[in-house]
Formats: structure tokens, C-alpha cells, sequence
DNA sequence: CATCCCATAAAACAAGCGTTCAGTGTTAAA
DNA sequence: TTTAACACTGAACGCTTGTTTTATGGGATG
């Protein structure tokens, strides 16, 4: 082990960054070690020679893409601590958010430990607020930085299949099209009134205690339908 | 073709089945031909010699979990017309909603109509309203409604991550724990405040013209924290 | 009874997978 | 110069995949 010039030779980086790449756009399992090695201009054998196994190889893309994600988060931190999903545009930090999604989708350990840490992140920005905007604070806050977090994940994980209904061709045209309705959403909600009263008031009933759980077995927009409402 | 007594042999509804089961369980390409033949109880050729190929099988399996699913929102549309999230407590209809969730992550085609199905459905609900109910009516009504779909869908797609941080262990448990959380949003959003002035109010500035798109290339909660707030 | 049909099983097949192995050439220390 | 270490290739191995082929046995039909 020398001092910390080389961390990775650089063919094993070039591998690395084709393996990144392939993940993202295919998945996992949907990645042969052969295209990686195609990809990076090497032999499939070399693959294995520097990282050992397929699994291996991920587990380093895995540490790879969450550092240098949080590496870019601490840069712009004066921007948004959310920015994890900000600066996707079209720089070599667009396919890390790939990467991301696909392993927050299929079980491993990495897309759990980013979507953890996205809690936790906005769980601060609930207690402390960001950049002159505060967020209602809840009882659980736990259940409500997990229930925004969601909420926040959901276009990056949905956008492709929005192009079809859009008639829009990119992350950029759909988002374009969707955030003032998502920034609607998120500042006053969607349901204008309920069935016994007004919701769009300022009153802020923090649920928790004088809710009752609407559907014990159900989940979305039905939500309101099942119960509650005077 | 006989009549319609028999659309499809026994034998190969079994087989059917049990693929919707492990393709919901496993995904498509997580999935093999011999894992589906041993849980129908047959051997690997007869699948193929029932459905043709894995492929058609999966659209066989396709087409009859759309179908179900929308028999079954016909029974039950009473109740409500986005029912076809709420009903998937414990029954068989479980697994078909896995199923969905599994292509509509894919690029399958019909996830892809799922989701348009699921928007036009919103879109309509947004109209007309819902058991008392009534929605925001924004310009962009297709964009409302898209964006209003990905964020109805994001509880089922994400469900598995939230159960290590809120250390549930099914659906029904995370979703008890979310759904008054997800309701307040639903209703009225979470961010109480910008900087330039009040979030929480009756004022339903509705987006579109007067709203200028916060960041072109941002995508969530950082929206509020890149542009826009006097 | 003979014959065809068809559901079914068992085995074999070709392709592709991750991985291993036996080298080759270069580099650098001894 | 010899030796050892290293990055690297190309072929091959063993395994799994989807699929095909061959064979069997029961039901209907002649």
C-alpha cells in the first residue's frame, strides 16, 4: 500500500467508470461482465483480475458513486442539502443518479444506505429549514422525513415512463413540464376540499394523534376516500 | 378455437400463475423458466410448449394481470376510481400489484400502459372529483395529473426501503405509519413557508403562468431552493 | 382394435454467463 | 543478466439459461 497517488490504477478506474456506466443504464444483473470489458477496451479476464468477482467489481462502484456523490454534496452545500438530485443534468454526474436508482430498486445494501441517508438529511431540513423555507414539523418526524422522501424520489424514479404520456423526450422537458405542478403539490397540497371541509385553509392539522390511519390496508390518493372526513 | 369454455387449459393457468407470482417476486430477467415450471409442479418444456417462448408467456402473464386488475376496479368503483392501489392488502390481488410495479420499472410495454391508464384515471378524478372530494384544477391538466400519478405511486415503489428506517416489516405496517403523513401532504403540502412570504395559505396560486419553472434542471424539494422567492 | 392427437416428461442442445488458467510481454529490482 | 512481479490477453471450463428434441402414455376417433 503506497502513499494515496494511485488509490486505483488506471486501468482499473477506466474499468470502473465503463462498469458505473453499464449498471446505470442496465442494472445489475442486466450487465455482463463481458460489456463492461468491451466497454473499458479490455479483456473480460482483466475485469476479474482487478476486482475479483462481478460482485466485487459492484461493490466498488457502489463506494465509488456514493462518494462522489456526497463529495459533490459538501461542495454545493450552500445550495440545497438535497441537492443529491439537483445537478443531474447532463454531466458525468447524470448516470451516478442511474446508478443510484437502479440500486435503490433492486435489494442491495448500497440503495439502502443512500435512501437512509436521505431521510436523515431531510429529517434536518425539517428541524432547521433551508435557505428562507420551512417545513411543517410533525410529531413522528421520522414517519413524515420518510413519507417527503418518498415523495421526492418518485419523479427520478417514474420520469421515463412520463415521456410517453408528455410527449416529452429527456429528463429536462419532462421536468420542465412537471415542476411548477410538483412545487403546487408540494407548498399546498392537491385536494382542494373534503368531503365535510375545506382543506387549502391554513389550518395545519398535524396528524398523529387525532388522525386515525384512513385504510388500514390501503395507500395512496384513496387514502381519502376510505375514512375519516366529519 | 373452441367456444370460450376453455380459454385456456388448466394446466397452463397453473403455469401461468405460478409465473406471475415469481415475476412479481423476481422480476422478468430474475426469473427463469425452471423456477416457474417446478412452483406450477411441471417440467421446463412444457412451459414453453404451453406459451412459446419466456417472452410470450410474460405477455400472457401481462394481459391477464391488466385484465384482473381492471375487472376488479370495475366491481369496485364505488369506491374509489384509483382503487387500484388500495385492495392489495394480503388476497391473491397482491401479487398482481407487485407485478405491475415490476414493469412499470421496466421498459415493458405495459407498464407503460399501466401508467397511462393510471394518469387518464387522475385526470378524470381531478375533473369530476370523488366521494366529496374535489382536486386543484391546474391549466396543464395532463401535466397535474402525471405529476400528481408519480407521486400517488412512489409509496408502493419505495415501501421496501422505508422498512429499515422505520423499522416496519410489511406493507400494511409502513403504510399505517405513512398514510397520515402522506394525507397532510396530499392535503397540504409540506413547506410552510418560503422566503418571501407564506406557503400554508388559501392562496391557491395555480402554476403554469405566472410560475416560473424554479430550476431547469432541478428536480424536487430543492426546486423552492434554486430560483424563484422574492 | 388401430390410429391419431396431444399433454407431458426427460434428456439433450446451443448460447451465454462468470470465472479460471496458462501464457506473453514489460518493468524493475538483484 | 537473471529473476520476480505485474498488467494483460485469449482460450477454455463449468454452469445456467431458454429452447428443442425424443419418447411415452392416455383419450378420442375411425
Amino acid at each position: 500500500m503506497k502513499g494515496v497517488p494511485h488509490p486505483i490504477p488506471e486501468t482499473a478506474a477506466r474499468i470502473r467508470d465503463a462498469a458505473v456506466s453499464a449498471f446505470a443504464a442496465g442494472g445489475f444483473s442486466g450487465t455482463t461482465v463481458r460489456e463492461i470489458a468491451t466497454a473499458a477496451g479490455v479483456s473480460p479476464g482483466l475485469v476479474i483480475h482487478h476486482f475479483g468477482s462481478k460482485d466485487k467489481l459492484r461493490a466498488s462502484c457502489d463506494d465509488f458513486v456514493f462518494e462522489a456523490l456526497t463529495a459533490m454534496k459538501r461542495e454545493n452545500a450552500h445550495r440545497s442539502p438535497l441537492m443529491v438530485v439537483e445537478m443531474f443534468g447532463e454531466g458525468p454526474m447524470r448516470s451516478y443518479a442511474d446508478y443510484l436508482l437502479k440500486s435503490l430498486l433492486d435489494p442491495s445494501e448500497q440503495g439502502q444506505r443512500f435512501f437512509d441517508h436521505y431521510v436523515e438529511t431531510l429529517e434536518q431540513v425539517i428541524d432547521e429549514g433551508f435557505a428562507g423555507y420551512t417545513l411543517r414539523k410533525a410529531e413522528d418526524r421520522r414517519a413524515q422525513s420518510t413519507a417527503i422522501a418518498m415523495l421526492a424520489l418518485a419523479p427520478l424514479l417514474l420520469e421515463p415512463r412520463v415521456r410517453h404520456s408528455l410527449g416529452t423526450e429527456d429528463l429536462h422537458g419532462s421536468m420542465t413540464r412537471l415542476i411548477p405542478y410538483l412545487a403546487e403539490v408540494y407548498r399546498h397540497g392537491f385536494i382542494e376540499s373534503v368531503p365535510g371541509g375545506q382543506a387549502g385553509s391554513g389550518a395545519r392539522a398535524t396528524p398523529g394523534s387525532q388522525h386515525d390511519p384512513p385504510a388500514p390496508t390501503g395507500t395512496d390518493p384513496d387514502a381519502p376516500s376510505t375514512t375519516e372526513g366529519p
